[in-house]
DNA sequence: GCCATTATTGACCGATCATTCCATAATGGC
DNA sequence: GCCATTATGGAATGATCGGTCAATAATGGC
């Protein structure tokens, strides 16, 4: 009934998955790679994943996990609404100016590489933004309420607004990543509101 | 000393090449499919083009010089500076909601898919980046003399606050393309001017 | 201790990858 | 019309692609 036991720990397979994909993004990255990265053989990994497309969507949820979990705490913080949403974008360059990192953002790139292709990616990456999008605009409400941020729009089209300025920071982030550049970033986005 | 001439216009295979590598990204581009999108067998292209690396580059480059002819088009037109601002955008909001368009900005992709590993990329981004930052500081500048736009910040941040609203509506367009999402970014980004 | 079941390993599969090469073709100079 | 030169088309290259498979190993139930 039950057979050999795994001798894996799935969980630490799919982040080995997720730094593999992370670097070389989904179509630069082979079977061969993913195995080097997670120590498996190729029956292994394809009999416990199915496919690399399989994979890189467990990857991806798993990368959006973190992801979300980490820029959430930050917008949990005990602050100004000001300070929390200045904290998030901060977190973005320290991102991009780590100095080994040859890599962009793993939601990002998949959702230029991926979403057109894999709908899964589409709806993990729809997910993702979703929540960040309810997040944001509950902040914005609350930041109204307290008279720290402009009424004349829409919470939700601040957080939107936000968003926006966020992702484009990371892109930009890739192609110029010097910190002065992406304090010029944040600082006009956060005087804005 | 001269040879057997051309049979083909040299523009007209690197716009077709861009069609192709702007459809599928770098890697996920074959020679085949090159060979299939301009016409030309694979002697005649790597002989006239040297590699699937070297030709990237001088599709991106048509790329760049294509977007940004419309770019400043746009962005010289004789009206307001607010309202030139929101043409851009929403210029960018048409490509991305284009109906039968599977593919995002190409020079945004290749940002995140081959700056890190191709360096010549990595300078047409970063010369691309140069001239529509320093063509939207004049504008900026031109907004606060007119007494069109706030001048409680340099012109230089409000234009990379932009870039970065822009960039930012570019992405998102493809995770959330709807029209309404995109318009609160375009109205946010220009209310905060 | 055997059996059913599942995991592991790595050889193996056909397909496709980017690139090279070669026979042939078209030109200008002479 | 011949030669040097360059272009063309597509066969051929070895490498690598994603994925499969069969032999073997490890387990729980009996």
């Amino acid at each position: 009934m039950s057979g050999r036991p795994r001798q894996f720990d799935a969980q630490a397979v799919i982040d080995a998955a997720m730094e593999v994909f992370w670097q070389h993004g989904y179509e630069g990255t082979s079977a061969q790679a993913l195995c080097e990265g997670t120590g498996l053989g190729r029956g292994s990994l394809y009999n416990a994943f199915g496919s690399k497309q399989q994979l890189f969507e467990q990857a991806l949820r798993r990368y959006q996990d973190l992801g979300l979990q980490a820029q959430l705490e930050i917008l949990n913080r005990d602050d100004s609404v000001r300070h929390r949403l200045r904290a998030l974008m901060e977190w973005g360059i320290t991102a991009d100016l780590a100095p080994n990192c040859q890599r962009s953002c793993m939601a990002l790139r998949s959702v230029l590489e991926r979403s057109h292709q894999d709908p899964v990616v589409k709806r993990i990456n729809e997910a993702y933004l979703d929540r960040i999008e309810r997040r944001l605009t509950e902040l914005m409400t609350e930041g109204q309420q307290h008279g720290e941020l402009r009424t004349d729009q829409p919470p939700r089209q601040l957080a939107r607004g936000y968003m926006a300025g966020y992702y484009g920071l990371r892109v930009l982030g890739q192609s110029r990543p010097e910190r002065e550049f992406l304090t010029d970033i944040v600082n006009d986005t956060l005087a804005r509101l």
